[in-house]
Parts: structure tokens; sequence; C-alpha cells
RNA sequence: GCGGAUGUGGUGAAAUUGGUAGACACGCCAGACUUAGGAUCUGGUGCCGAGAGGUGUGCGGGUUCGAGUCCCUCCAUCCGCACCA
């Protein structure tokens, strides 16, 4: 009887949809286990092979928990909102809704074919109403909130304002952006515009002026990867730093919890690294300098006060506000060309540019707050506004960018530093002695450090303070496809929408883009086009992708209830999740802003864990593989063994990697045929009649032509096979290129499991005693099996199988109690064909997934012997059976008396013999 | 530029705590069977060498009885860098 994969996997699919087979409930009997994909975003391209290998694994260990007897709760759903689907709106003009609508079928049925343990009832899709009415509701809570530090957790906002009215602010001890100090007689004689813009400065939900990437010509602001060399992706439109009233959340609160709180998850050492630097912690001081003539003070972050005597300019971001302030008349016209070249750059390209030295001099002078010195002001790329206060004392002698700027504008360069030569580079170590710097000369940096800032603060020029590189987060967009804002503006302020006409839906507009002055989308939209329209008009921006992902675990706990984000019941059940698997990409986006929500409804008391993902995995990418064909430049397509040594004017083109043979040549009518381009193609063929291509591993794309569906492969293979194979290729952590040629050895060994059941033609399993040797079998397997699923180590998985598979085979076994066992734990990875196999082990059994996982018994492993590997300084030579019974000394002695090891001597006395007992003999010569 | 990761046969990789480098597969070579098939089975396969043997985990150095594994320098590739998701 063959192996029909196809009919099998169709049948196991329809009866465990009849039978509910992964429907989950809570259930106070058993542990519970939340095993947790990342969501993805369906986009119009469908699923390639690199997306399930996260489910796939993922799967596999939810399979896995259930059999060893947890409550499993493994959801999946749409991370649906997102700029694609309205890109693909503006070009055609169809609703993003109905796109989105048809890729998440599409992605359905292909997340079906691979046999998901998915509980479906339980989906969610971020832009469903029904789902995003809790986004909705969960920014009112963090509008209505503020982080108060004496709690040090995010408060109602209700009882900050009892505290302005009944005192004032000076004695709140909040995060917050208000210079303002005001006592209670004040605050009420406030306007209600100014309580509001006071009020703004403290939620955790606010609006503020935020920099960000302008283009004039599309009327919308741009993602750095959306801008290549200053101008826009899209148009090649010139592109500027703008400032722009934005919504943001005060992130920068949870600074320090953030930190905290890695030390109490399980994630990768990597990934906490870069959340840690990305939340960028340092101490310092922050310092002001006087402008000269001017009656204005420039704050600086520096962490280093104890160089404070090394100042010999100043840098401030060419957006600074006092720039045009503090600009001498001479100088006006080079500063404001240098502003108008430096808001064309990008921030990350200015970053990344270290080897173009640019600034301007503004002609103004601060005064040194310690010796009195001038110190000419410049402004300069380098420095951001975004981060810390946008300007730096420099300290060319201390830090390489400022001595590069030093040196490219013939600054001078004090050294401030006892015995260290900075006549080549800038000596950042801070472990040089303190010179040239009067009180602080002979001390250590460390010292220093405490002396400059006890000198800074009794002076009242500034104070020891911690900084974050960590910035607050812009949540507005300027888009269409996302969460309308749960607000609307009376008399300019913006005020929340009440529950009860939540959710605010998204508006139909005649067009995805911005209006001719530059407003979102979401102001073309008629009055009666909104859900509720209320005040003067309804906020026109749309929350950011990262909204709706931000909490989405916590609705799949309870995804119908109207009453609540989730009932406090659900919540209290499954509580965080155990077990996420997920691209490293999210590491400091995603991953960072659910903590930060997860934190915040902690705080304000809606769940009862104040982190999300207790472990976390990284799934690594699959690459493709890419067809180059070479064009030359008489429009010929070359073979790549007729390429000249003189390429030029040669170019690469990729092509579809599905018109190539097996032997990397191309199929010349397909790619006739593939693209009109190509019809009249002529070639320059090898002396094989052939076309031959370059392969080249890039990101798997349709951009590439180099994409593999899982569906072909379902086909011709099975999903139990694609899944096996998957999970074989390598590390899950890992990148690694794609190659189906590898996928035959994967379903050769599911054939091969497949014919210890069918030895004689038929299904047929023996009821006897299992001999010695397949116990032995089994038990390695379980051990090594389970060991491995509990590292998730799942290529290592696949190899066991194949070695049980192999040895069992050898011994021609067909015993029930062995093959029953081992199809239990092959069931998890693939789980059609164990399931059939079981239905004629256990024909009254509903499903496998309902059995015991086998029990290890070191018992049957047992041996009295081994072969001990002998070497002679460390190089192995031969080896020797031993009973495992011998002492080292015992060991040692048999080893001597061998001839093979008399031979290797050479006649020598060996210096040390060593004996790691039932491991290795090193003999030293 | 900054931050993170990776580097082992022709290919994907294994080696979990410093202890036999290359398990398990793909590919390739040879053979068996055969209605000639991209089926199945058997044997071989890191490299150099006829062999004995030598050599070998990106490069160079170090620690150790012993290093793919630990330390230092360098090189290459990949991912992220705040409005892509």
């Amino acid at each position: 009887m063959d192996y029909t994969f196809n009919a099998i996997e169709a049948k196991w699919r329809q009866i465990w949809q009849e039978r509910n087979t992964y429907k989950v409930s809570e259930d106070n009997s058993k542990p519970k286990f939340y095993v947790l994909d990342m969501f993805p975003y369906p986009s119009g391209a469908g699923l390639h092979v690199g997306h399930p290998l996260g489910y796939i694994a993922s799967d596999i260990f939810a399979r896995y928990k259930r059999l060893k007897g947890f409550n499993v709760l493994h959801p999946m759903g749409y991370d649906s909102f997102g700029l694609p689907a309205e890109q693909y709106a503006i070009q055609t003009g169809q609703h993003p809704a109905i796109t989105t609508k048809e890729n998440i079928a599409r992605y359905r049925q292909q997340l079906d074919l691979m046999g998901f343990s998915f509980d479906w009832d339980r989906e969610v899709r971020t832009s469903d109403p029904s789902y995003y009415k809790w986004t909705q509701w969960i920014f009112k809570q963090l509008f209505d909130a503020y982080y108060d530090l004496n709690l040090d957790k995010a408060t109602p906002i209700a009882s900050l304002i009892r505290t302005f009215e009944q005192e004032g602010n000076s004695n709140t001890n909040a995060v917050h952006d208000c210079e303002q100090r005001f006592d209670a007689a004040a605050w009420a004689a406030f306007s209600p515009e100014a309580k509001e813009t006071v009020l703004q400065q403290y939620r955790m939900a606010y609006l503020a002026e935020s920099w960000v990437n302008w283009c004039p010509a599309l009327g919308t602001v741009l993602a750095n990867d959306e801008i290549v060399n200053g101008v826009s992706e899209r148009g090649g439109h010139p592109v500027e730093q703008k400032r722009m009233m934005q919504w943001s959340m005060r992130i920068k609160a949870y600074a320090e919890r953030l930190l905290e709180g890695l030390d109490r998850i399980d994630w990768t050492d990597a990934l906490k690294e870069q959340q840690r630097n990305w939340i960028g912690k340092s101490k310092g001081s922050s310092v002001q300098f006087a402008v000269k003539d001017a009656d204005l003070q420039i704050e600086v972050f520096t962490t280093r006060p104890d160089t404070i005597f090394g100042v010999s300019f100043m840098v401030l971001a060419p957006e600074h506000p006092f720039v045009e302030q503090i600009c001498t008349p001479a100088q006006a016209q080079e500063v404001q060309a240098y502003q108008q070249q430096a808001a064309l750059k990008t921030e990350r390209d200015r970053q990344a540019d270290v080897k173009n030295i640019t600034g301007a001099f503004t002609g103004a002078y601060a005064l040194h707050p310690f010796t009195g010195q001038e110190i000419p002001i410049w402004i300069g790329d380098y420095v951001l506004a975004s981060y810390g206060t946008g300007a730096v004392m420099a300290v060319p002698c201390g830090d390489q960018r400022d001595y590069d700027f030093a040196k490219h504008f013939k600054l001078p360069i004090p050294n401030i530093f006892a015995d260290q030569d900075i006549s080549e580079a800038a000596y950042s170590e801070k472990d040089a002695v303190i010179a040239n710097s009067d009180f602080l000369n002979g001390l250590d940096a460390k010292a220093a450090m405490e002396k400059a800032i006890s000198a800074i603060e009794a002076k009242g020029i500034g104070q020891g303070k911690t900084n974050y590189r960590l910035r607050d987060a812009v949540f507005s967009r300027q888009r269409y496809w996302g969460e309308p804002f749960p607000v609307y503006y009376q008399d300019g302020l913006p005020h929340l929408v009440d529950d009860a006409l939540l959710p605010v839906t998204l508006p139909d507009v005649d067009a995805y883009l911005p209006t001719e002055d530059g407003e979102p989308p979401l102001a073309r939209a008629a009055k009666e086009a909104w859900s509720c329209q209320l005040g003067e008009r309804m906020e026109y921006n749309t929350m950011p992708g990262w909204a709706g992902s931000s909490w989405y675990f916590l609705r799949y706990m309870d995804p119908h209830n109207q009453e609540a984000f989730a009932g406090p019941d659900k919540l209290a059940y499954w509580n965080q999740v155990d077990l996420y698997i997920g691209g490293s990409e999210h590491a400091t986006g995603h991953l960072l802003y659910a903590r930060f929500w997860t934190k915040a409804l902690y705080d304000l008391g809606f769940i009862h864990f104040d982190e999300p993902f207790a472990k976390l995995i990284n799934q690594g990418m699959i690459l493709g593989k890419s067809a180059i064909a070479y064009m030359g430049p008489d429009q010929k397509m070359y073979s790549l063994d007729m390429l000249p040594e003189n390429k030029e004017g040669f170019r690469e083109v990729r092509i579809l990697i599905d018109l190539l043979n097996d032997d990397e040549s191309i199929q010349l009518d397909a790619l006739k045929a593939w693209q009109p381009q190509y019809a009249a193609q002529e070639f320059v063929c090898n002396a094989d009649g052939k076309v031959l291509v370059k392969r080249e591993v890039d990101k798997m794309s349709k951009r590439w032509y180099n994409v593999v569906t899982p569906d072909d492969l379902c086909e011709k293979y099975g999903a139990d096979t694609l899944r096996m194979y998957e999970m074989f290729l390598g590390p899950l952590e890992q990148s690694k290129p794609w190659d189906t040629k590898g996928i035959t050895g994967v379903h050769g060994f599911l054939k091969k499991y497949w014919r210890l059941f069918h030895l004689n033609g038929q299904f047929e399993v023996d009821d006897a005693q299992p001999s010695p040797a397949a116990l032995k079998t089994l038990h390695k397997t379980i051990k090594k099996l389970t060991d491995d699923l509990e590292r998730f180590s799942f290529n290592t998985g696949v190899s066991s199988f194949m070695i049980c598979v192999n040895e069992l085979t050898e011994q021609k076994c067909n015993n029930r109690h062995i093959l029953e066992q081992l199809t239990i734990l092959m069931a998890p990875y693939a789980p059609h064909i164990c399931e059939e196999i079981w239905s004629q082990l256990q024909p009254t059994s509903q499903t496998i997934f309902d059995s015991e996982y086998p029990v290890f018994d070191a018992s049957y492993l047992t041996e009295s012997s081994f072969d001990y590997p002998v070497s002679f300084n460390g190089k192995m030579r031969f080896k020797a059976t031993l009973e495992l019974a011998l002492s080292i000394d015992e060991v040692k002695e048999v080893v001597l008396a061998k001839p093979e090891t008399q031979k290797w001597l050479e006649g020598k006395d060996p210096k040390k013999v060593i004996v790691v007992h039932g491991k290795i003999v090193n003999i030293v010569l």
C-alpha cells in the first residue's frame, strides 16, 4: 500500500475541522501553555516558504506541549492594517478592505494546507472594527494617564488634575515636558486651552511637534525607507525635515522599567542587548553654556562632564531653535545654505556618512562656564535635533566625531589627558588621568566626573542626569488604512470620543491620498461618512502599524468579548505568552512597543503581568536563490560560461527561477513566453547549447523572481514532508537559503517510516514483546527528541527520527509498542501521516493528540563497555573497547599495554596520560 | 557610522558542559533490480597522497594534556537603525 499523502492529508484536515480537534477553552484541571506566532501582514504576494518556518516550529511545540498534558493556546490572526494595501488602493482605487479580505482568504488557504493546529475560532484582524474598537479604547486609557514617578507607574490623569487644583505642579513628580510652574490659583485661572496644553505635556498619549520627513510634492510624511538619496522613492520628489504636530506615546517614561524587565524574561542575550542599546541609557550631566552677548543658555547633555575643560567649540543641530537668533549677519548666508542642505538628508544618512564632514560657523560664541573662554558655536549635521538637547559641547581630544570635525575645520584640539597622544585620533577610553583642567587635574575619569558634576550643580548651570537614547514614539500617520483615533477637536482642543460611540470606524473617502492642502486622507471624508461626527472635526490622522500589534496577544484570550478587550478571568487564566516565535527584525519595534503597552495596561490595573512574552525565539530568514542572467551590449543573453573577460557593457538581469532546468540552464522557450521583452531574445549558448545562469542569495521576494511557494511543494510532496524539511534545513534561528532539491531526502524518510507498517504490502504490526535492540533504538530516540524539543533544536530532531527509522528498518521491526511510541513522538512534526497510522493502530481513538507522550526509560540504554578514543598529543589514533567498570587507573594501565600504543609511543615514555572516564584517553609525549 | 548576528566538505548542516570534527540528508561515483523511471536497494564519498601517513572548522595569534567551542586582532556576509511590516 502506497503512501498517498495527498489523500491522507486532505482527509485529516477535514476530520480535524469536523471534530474541532484544535478548539481550546479554559480548563483549570490542566496547566496552560500559550504558544504564539508573530501574526503576518497579509500581503498580496501570498506566503512563500519562508513565512511558515516559525509557524511550523511553534506548531510542533504546541502539539508537543499538548501531548505532554498542557492546555495549549495556539492562535493565529492578521496584522491587516498597512501601507501596501493602501498603495494598491491609491493605484487601483480599490478599497483596501477588499484587497485585505482577499489576501487574508489566500493566506488562510495556504496556512490550512500546512496542517497547523490553530484554533481559528480565535482569529483576530487588526483592521476589523470589532478589534480596533479596543485599540481605540486602549489609546483612550493612555490619553487619560500620566506617569507618576512617586508611584513609578502610569496613573489616571484625573489624580494629576486634582493635584493641580489643590497645589499646582511645583511638587508633582511626573514624567512631563512642561517648563511652566504654577500654583492652584494659577491653575484655576487658566483657560481650558491653557489647561489642556499643560495636560498634553503629561499625558501618556499626547500631541506635540515632532521632526518628520516631509515630502511637499506627495503631501505626505515618509519613512526613512521610502527615501532614497534624499528624494522620495515614489516619484523622486525632494524631501525635507519639518516640524509637525503629531500624536506621540510617552514610552520614555518606561525606559528604566523596559530595561529592568529584560532581566525577568527568557530572551536571547543578543536580543536583550539590542533593546538595551536602543534604550541607550547613559549617565552624565546637563550643562548650560551662556551665549556671548545674548540672553540665551544652550543646554547640552554630556556623558563626559570630566572632559569639560577640553571643550573647544560647540555644535548645534542645524534645526536647533537658537540658530537663527545667534547667527551673525556675516555668517547668515552660509548658515542658511547649510541648513537647507541638511534638511534634505535623513537622519540615517546623516549618521551613516562620517566621511564627509560638514558644518557651518554661526559667528556666535558661547562662554565656557568655568574658564569664561569664548567657544565658537557651529552647526553640523552629525548632531541630531531629536536626540538629547540637539546640541553638544565638543571635546575633540576625547570624541572621535568631534576630533574629525575639529581637524576638518582647523579648530583647536586641546589635550586634557595626561600622557595620551592625540596627534592621530581622539582618546575615548575612560582610563586617562585628567590634566590641563583646573580643579580636575590629576583625577581619574570617575573622580573627575563626580567632581565636575558637583561643580556644575554648585554653579547652578546643570545637574547630574541619566539620559536615554530612546525617544517618545510618534503615533500619528497621515494615512488612510489604519485605526482612526477616538478623538475629535472642539475649540482646537482634542477630546476623546465616548466609549459608547466606539469604534470610530474608518470613513469612506473618494481617494486614498492627502488633500490638496496637505491634510491626511481622512480629511476627504464627508461628514456623513463618519460613524460619529463630534466637535468641529474628527482627528484626521490614523494610528501606526504598531498600535494593533502591541496588544493582539491579549485579544486571542477572549476574542469575541464585546464588553472588554478581554475578560479578567480569561486574562488571569492564560496570562503571559509562554513561547513567542518571530523574526528578529522586530527586536526594537514591535517587541518594545508591546512591552510598553503591556506595562501601561498593568499599571492601570487591567492585567496582572507586566511582561508580555516570557520566552522568545527569533526564527531566521529563509533566503531565495535568484537566477542571474547576463545581457551583453549587443542585447544578447550570454551563458555564464560564455562571458568575455571584459564585462563592460554587460548587465545582470534576474529571471524567474521557475524557468530554470536542474542544471541551472534557462528553458529558453519558457523565458520567451515569460515577459514580452524576451519574446525575441537572442542567446549566446555554450558548447552544450545551453544558457547557464549565476545563482545568488537574496531576500526571497517577488521582486527578485526567486519565490518558492509552499502550495506547490504540498501538492508534490505533502505538508508533512514540507514541515519536516523546513525544520531539517538548519537551526530555527539561523538564516539559510532555500533549496528545494533536498526535500526528496525527507520525503523518502516518510516513505520509509510508512513502510515499517506495510512490510508485506498491507498494514500489519506485531503484538509481541519488543526486542531489546528495538527498545534501545526507541528510548534513545525518546531521550534525544525530548531534549531537542526542550531546546528548540528541531533540525536535529528530524535527524533523530531518520536514525530511528533507519535502525528499525535494519532490525525489520514492526512491533506495535515500538511503532506506537514512535508515532506519538513524530506526530507534532508530521501530524497527518501519524494521525493516519494512529487510526490504524488505535481505531477507536479520536486523535493521536490526546495520547500520552512517551516516557524515557534509561535502563534500556545501559552499556557495559565503551570505545575509548585514544589520542596522542590530542590527535585520535585508535579506539580501545574497554569495560566501563574499569577505573581511571585501570584504563590507563590497559591502554598503555596495547600494542597500538607502543607503536605510537615510538619508544618514548609518555609524559602524562589523561583519562576522562567514559570519554577519552589522551597520551602526552 | 552605530547596534546585533553569522562564518565547518561540492551543498544544507551535526558536534548540548573544552574531550573521536563532518552525525543526518542533498549531490556525486560505483553497483544491483528493472516494463529505462526524477522508483527501490547496496557500497563509497573532507582535502592531499599509490600507501604509510599528512592535513583540515573565514585569516593571524594566544590559553590548554586537548580548541569548531574560551581569549585577542583582522576579514567577509546578513539583519536592524525609530513613518516598511
